[in-house]
DNA sequence: TTAGGTGCAAACGGTTTGCAGGCCT
DNA sequence: AGGCCTGCAAACCGTTTGCACCTAA
């Protein structure tokens, strides 16, 4: 938590109740769009207003403490970093949402970086597509 | 082009101006967003409402005629599918938007389907990350 | 002839912003 | 004390929708 404090300060910003609360949402939460968030710190007692939640998220994103990736072709889904990195798979037909170890995409990392000069993101990677099984 | 109204009519719908329009726009520019197709659609002269370029593009991508890929955190870019169809890198750095052949992740895909029971949608993929040239 | 298609304008949902006041440090 | 942070409400932007008219087949 001390940590949390840390890095706002070494930021040049400050710890407020309401970051605490958004974050602890988020680790709650697991998988969660700006406004569940919203509603899980209001459950919780605490009154911040949406545009807070925004704005937080996206300072927590820049510390590196939460992440987003776009699950829903609607709002984005911020996740805690404490849990393990993960990419994740959308099946179009039945909703499925299943998350993957980055560790099965390393091959193509690697020839990504050799023949296009890129290092991906596997942390922010969505893959849609369809369950064998749902055909 | 009698394709394209073969198709149209298999599926129970009429071949109109505007979608003649709005295909030959897509095919044009490459990638753009709908608001640019309809820039381009206006420019040649044709007057085509923008809810009308929505509408059609959901019908073009239905019939398999067009794509769409999430370029940018704003706006979905559409793109014929007449090119070879490929998948997207996007460099949050530089903005470098590269091509890459699908190729690439068959290894994945397959592994994808034996752990995960799962088939990728490649042409819809899009990979944010940066240029190893780029830190 | 008649169902599908179009234009227009209003509604919508998620996100951002300007501003006046509040609070962390 | 000073500057970052917050709440509120309004603005924003991309997209969708209801409705009356039009038009392809």
């Amino acid at each position: 938590m001390t940590d949390f404090a840390d890095k706002l300060h070494r930021s040049g910003r400050r710890m407020t109740p309401q970051r605490e609360s958004i974050l602890r949402a988020v680790d709650r939460l697991g998988h969660a769009t700006p406004d569940e968030v919203h509603n899980e710190v209001t459950k919780e007692g605490a009154r911040i207003s949406l545009s807070t939640v925004y704005r937080n998220l996206e300072v927590l994103e820049e510390l590196g403490l939460v992440r987003h990736a776009h699950i829903s072709d609607r709002a984005p889904t911020y996740h805690s970093v404490s849990g393990h990195e993960h990419f994740h798979l959308i099946c179009r037909r039945c909703g499925r949402v299943d998350s993957v170890d980055p560790a099965i995409i390393d091959p193509v990392s690697v020839a990504l970086a050799q023949d296009h000069n890129f290092v991906p993101d596997v942390g922010h990677l969505t893959v849609f597509g369809h369950c064998v099984t749902c055909s």
